[in-house]
DNA sequence: CCATTAAACTCGTCTCACGAGCATAAAGGA
DNA sequence: TCCTTTATGCTCGTGAGACGAGTTTAATGG
């Protein structure tokens, strides 16, 4: 369909240039270790036109080809994979206690390269060190490195971010971490950059709409369409926990009344057993896990947790209508140590007629990594466009 | 930047065929009035490839051109209109008491050509009265009819009609009011459609991710993104009245608990004032407005509506971050009547960082054509496209 | 009435993909 | 072992759509 308010497209031939060649990296993308004969077969290509493309391709180092596994009778077809001399893009994921940087080819797997641990709360601090890692992997790789993408554990706006509750930030300048001028650097929220993630790689992969919401200190998470996170008007879309879905006298740190933040993660739990606010929402939660076992109020608070979270989804899903809901972080474990409770009240707060064929509620399979596959994704999605493969014809070729 | 998880898009020369026209007609209908020279330049096309276009498009009744007044020295261009004999649709605004059926050319802007009361409970007849306008309007217009769309005021799942709080009804089949076989027949929900035209024609032209909500039995409302609303897997997406921003303790007819719905509409004044639920909320809440001139406790009942309307506004901002928010129906006359609560609600709601610069919240300025404006919208998206123009094509050669 | 200006028209060229026909590399049967 | 079958890759002529340089046209204004 087309998108008749968007901006008005280039109608140029320049801008066809690269179609067919972007239809064959994204199809590469999307079914790593695809053999070429497949890939014409799903674009509906001619072979002559397969050949052409993946020359183009071969020639300007962005696939190389090895001779498939035989399959059966008939000439033998080639798997496409990334190009060893071809681009990559830089994927970091800053988190609440560490931060990892990877390297990911062009099929958006992300191989870790650096990593370390922050006790600092020392913005400036973490990212230099983060800084200095970037700039090694760009020295290692030189003019591969085509973008780089860094989720973070923190409301972004504008490409920058704004505060942080779980790394006591306020806002910060990550365009340090640029090893280049001119280079893209991309930085997203770690929620919806890993909703992203699960929506084309993992346990929503498939779905035209899939929502993700995980609970670290407060919810995050995001509402993903064909793979692409709902983002708003200045980025800090998905911030559902910050709806009024919680206590209305309670006043959240974020400065509004009710939030559904306070309802759900540790502080709800030391609430309802009437225990101090923790200092660190995550592990207190973690542990309250495992003290449920063997102590019924603690259940107990921990079910009212579920309780309110499962009302809270249900809530999203009406709004919302997504064809799935993955959860990370502590919501996986939270629905586990509360089944029933949860699902009694995700089931009451649906519409009637959503009863009969509920979204699937399950969790993200990409675990820790969805962050940092994300961010890789939206690194690439930036190469993998005309102008960035222009940009990298206009490098290798001559 | 591309879809990496969408459909596999062709990429054969046959879906190119059309890409420079249809970007062309794409113009056409967000700048109604435009002229020959202005979508060259805007989609930077060659003098020759305008003309080209511009010839292959009147030789299919596509479009016609007219002199344009001139505007300075040079040769006068012309303005592009949609074509005399050029494709139409059909779009359908089902209401609580009435229906219209409406007519738009390519430009998209319907105009209404048969219109009808129905006092009946009893959706049979409405539907056949609604069907003899569509077909006697196919009647007239013929070959020249290329999809029909149909905004009702209902929960719509998969194109078809769920359930209406508004008009009393259960499930019904809308397929009769297709007027010949193998013509689309696109079903909407009003209040989505409403965002839609919002979005693309009204107060919201030009935003990239805008919130439409409107209250009439309950809220409705969409989040449209570049011009499309967010449909979610089955189509339901945007009941944000069933968000559980209400009072926890009530149940909602549609089954689930606390639900916005019952918080801001005729219902909600009722019962802030006591009195027992209104047999059509919408009028009864339009009544309030007249009431509370002279009426100290209305004014207050009004007041703590629109303050929780303001706050559950506030949580849709913080969830979804629109650019801008735009309130049909009785949401505009009900943040009006009592504009000081509902703006402390909404700034009191808004996170802290979002109080600098919130998206404006505006009144909607299509009123209650929007509907009928989106209909219209989603059946020119259907028509104008490869497909589309296609099936047009072959119909007006050889 | 002619210079100026802006736009339309003409036409040769370019690029990309198509698709028919041919070449190639495997499996399988005689 | 050789030939057939099968699936795929390669070559090359064709066609569509857009470009862009050069030319023509229709207006304004001195």
């Amino acid at each position: 369909m087309a998108s008749p308010t968007g901006r008005a497209r280039s109608v140029r031939a320049r801008d066809a240039r690269w179609r067919g060649a972007l239809a064959v990296l994204d199809e590469m993308r999307r079914r790593p270790g695809v053999t070429r004969a497949d890939v014409a077969r799903r674009l509906a290509l001619s072979t002559g036109s397969a050949t052409e493309i993946t020359a183009r391709l071969r020639e300007l180092a962005l696939l190389s080809e090895t001779p498939a596994a035989a399959t059966g009778r008939g000439r033998p077809t080639t798997v496409l994979h990334p190009h060893p001399r071809g681009p990559v893009v830089i994927a970091v994921d800053l988190r609440q206690e560490d931060w990892r940087c990877a390297v990911a080819e062009i099929d958006g797997r992300p191989r870790v390269s650096e990593e370390g641990r922050h006790g600092s709360r020392h913005p400036a601090k973490v990212v230099a060190a983060v800084g200095e890692a970037v700039r090694r992997v760009h020295d290692r790789f030189g003019g591969r490195v085509r973008a780089v993408a860094v989720a973070v554990a923190a409301t972004v706006r504008h490409g920058a971010v704004v505060q942080s509750a779980t790394l006591g930030w306020d806002a910060v300048d990550l365009t340090g971490l640029a090893p280049a001028p001119g280079l893209p650097l991309l930085v997203g929220n770690d929620a919806t950059l890993a909703g992203a993630a699960e929506a084309r790689y993992g346990a929503a992969a498939g779905a035209g709409t899939a929502l993700h919401v995980t609970i670290e200190v407060g919810v995050g998470g995001t509402l993903v369409v064909d793979g692409l996170p709902i983002e708003g008007a200045t980025g800090a879309g998905g911030e559902f926990g910050h709806l009024p879905l919680g206590d209305p006298a309670l006043r959240c740190p974020c400065g509004a009344l009710g939030c559904w933040d306070l309802a759900v993660d540790g502080r709800a739990i030391a609430r309802h057993l009437g225990e101090p606010p923790p200092r660190d929402p995550r592990s207190y939660a973690q542990a309250a896990l495992a003290r449920a076992e063997g102590d019924a109020a603690v259940r107990s608070a921990v079910g009212r947790t579920a309780s309110g979270f499962g009302r809270g989804i249900a809530g999203l899903i009406n709004a919302l209508d997504p064809g799935i809901v993955t959860l990370g972080g502590f919501a996986e474990p939270l629905r586990a140590a509360a089944a029933e409770e949860f699902a009694a009240a995700l089931t009451d707060g649906l519409m009637r007629f959503r009863r009969a064929d509920p979204p699937p509620v399950v969790a993200a399979t990409l675990g820790d990594d969805g962050a940092l596959h994300g961010a890789a994704a939206i690194a690439l999605d930036r190469v993998l466009t005309e102008e960035g493969l222009d940009a990298w014809a206009a490098d290798h070729t001559g």
